[in-house]
DNA sequence: CGATAGATTGAGAGTTTTCAACCGATGTGG
DNA sequence: CCACATCGGTTGAAAACTCTCAATCTATCG
């Protein structure tokens, strides 16, 4: 999970006013769905300020945190450049603002846009490297290193937001009951403070060192 | 995990001459390491025969298995695209041969080869959801489901080879014994055959049914 | 100020892992 | 061709995490 720290912004891009001032701008208010699980992805989508979560809600109820995205990050860009329907749904977590492109597909894009495009590959190449690191933390990891490992990428990433214990779970998949227990563990080993519902990271490498101590899975 | 279903052979491609014959062939034997997780991405490289899977060996010992690539996949695209090591070691799976293309970067795919890049980019994309749908279910289903999904999903797409017990467990999160049990279990049920080392399901529709019965974690 | 969402804590339950022993098949070298 | 080593598979009992459920507390917002 290390790499994560060192390419916390790799998905943040700031876009030249001659794309920008193609994009149809549109509000959105906290808990907007932005999209919904099984629509046909339409457009490429940019947010110009706000956070947006991408959600699975499974039918037992089960939900699911797969991915983050904050100012000046595209959403939806993965169904758009494959021309799937989306494989979930994206919640605003906070309000802000988004910027939409009608493109018709990834071939226009790719023709008119090389630069973006090839943009687009990598960031879906790094979701992909993330994502499976994540596997490997969620199958060969204890949950307080999860924990850890998620407070730090998802501060890094987005500083400013109040992530609550419910999201972190759902991030690394624990429930929030487990994730409070974890919180308070690290709070009285003076790894991390809580201030009413900020929680303050007081030293990334000594959280790191002891998410490498919590007992490894055996084997 | 159902739309795996429907993609089993996405991630097979037939390379017209005119780029086949500029490959490099190189034979492999089971058990070669084809790349390390570490490497920096140098080539693009093309499956002929054989079978070779994406493993990540962490510190501590902890084996998974990321994906697996059959005859006439690409490998290692992901690194190759956004120019990053390797983060996690191919494994050949049994005897073969790669095509080694010895292009530059990105750039130069993209630019003498569109349809080839636009197709990698797919793959990415694809290969993103199925993570993320794996994601899903090992934090939100029983590991008899993870199980029976890991089945369907590798015999479907990989009919040819024979899965041990580990590699199943390596892809979803689950010991060796574990995967005994869940077949052992299956198989007095009647929804599986074994017959020495080999699998055989029986009815598809029903194990998925059997799957969902599982006893959905709640919430 | 009350309502509601989020956080905390405890006790008990349950799934999956761990550890250990054993079996059977496969393959290799003498 | 047999002996033996090795790999994969099976089974059981005990241990260990993490979850579940329930109750209570706190923060935030209208």
């Amino acid at each position: 999970m290390k790499l994560h720290l060192n390419n916390a912004f790799d998905n943040r891009i700031d876009l030249p006013p001659s794309i920008l001032e193609k994009g149809i701008t549109k509000r959105f208010k906290k808990g907007d769905i932005l999209f919904n699980k099984g629509d046909q992805s339409k457009n490429l989508t940019y947010i110009n300020r706000g956070i947006v979560g991408l959600v699975n809600l499974a039918p037992n109820g089960h939900e699911s945190l797969l991915r983050v995205f904050g100012e000046k990050f595209f959403l939806g860009y993965r169904s758009f450049l494959v021309g799937e329907h989306y494989h979930a749904s994206a919640i605003a977590l906070s309000d802000g603002e988004l910027l939409i492109f009608p493109y018709t597909g990834a071939e226009e894009v790719q023709a008119h846009l090389p630069e973006l495009f090839l943009h687009l590959t990598r960031m879906i190449a790094r979701d992909l490297r993330i994502a499976e690191e994540r596997f490997n933390d969620i199958t060969g990891k204890r949950v307080v290193s999860r924990i850890i490992e998620t407070l730090i990428f998802l501060k890094q990433r987005h500083p400013g937001y109040q992530w609550t214990r419910r999201e972190i779970g759902e991030f690394c998949g624990a429930k929030t009951e487990t994730v409070t227990r974890a919180l308070t563990k690290l709070e009285k080993a003076g790894l991390i403070e809580k201030e009413g519902r900020e929680i303050h990271l007081s030293d990334i490498q000594e959280l790191l060192e002891y998410s490498e101590g919590q007992e490894a899975l055996n084997q």
